[in-house]
DNA sequence: GGAATATATGTCAGAATGGACATAGACGCA
DNA sequence: TGCGTCTATGTCCATTCTGACATATATTCC
């Protein structure tokens, strides 16, 4: 429980696209990490931008609201399958989905 | 536990590519099931292109032979995260990965 | 044929993740 | 101030996923 509470801490502590710095994390590790984190935020800016709540969002994708903060606070507990189908349940393309984890975009190609 | 094995069956009987057939199945559940099939056959891929066996590449992510083998049959018992998490263990990008299953061209992934 | 090696499939106990609930905090508004 | 709405966080119990094991099915070599 240590561990997961200590990854929790890590990855709000440090800003989205940061995560390469993650102390004592294996690259992979970090990569994973930071996958999930650009899928939570991604998520909660697929929410806002269709002007849902986190209610109304958990039932659409027939979770709860509290699952839903966690997802969007890149909560350990949260596993990827649960970001990505939610995403895609928002309406995300699979082509998007995809973008989202892309390596950062400085411009356009990918 | 019919379901689960029912999508077992019809990953199976259906090639990559055409999960969009898929009957029954919302296009979101069809678009991750795809996800992890190209995920599952890329992984595949990545390890022979290594010549690992599936119990050097178990022993390389902490798991067993026979959930690599699953993980490659696209079993529907494995999670998303494993895959990707094995797939960055074999050294894959998260470039790569993103590529994966990315819908774009008609190649197999690499 | 038999041994060695690689992969596939089923099962199960334990670990990880899930939804639900309670509750607290934050913000706006009358 | 209190009220309504939205989000955050912790906990509980159920479901799902995982590693390990057993066993079956190739395939290759002698």
């Amino acid at each position: 429980m240590r561990e997961a509470k200590r990854k929790r801490l890590v990855s709000k502590g440090w800003k989205i696209g940061s995560a390469k710095d993650f102390l004592g994390l294996s690259p992979e590790e970090s990569a994973f990490i930071e996958m999930k984190l650009e899928l939570a935020e991604s998520l909660r800016t697929h929410r806002e931008r269709q002007n849902l709540t986190q209610v109304e969002l958990a039932k659409l994708v027939k979770s709860s609201q509290s699952r839903v903060a966690k997802m969007e606070a890149g909560d350990p507990t949260v596993s990827m399958d649960l970001l990505v189908r939610s995403l895609l349940a928002l309406g995300a393309s699979k082509r998007k989905v995809v973008k989202i984890i892309s390596p950062a975009k400085r411009s356009s190609a990918t």
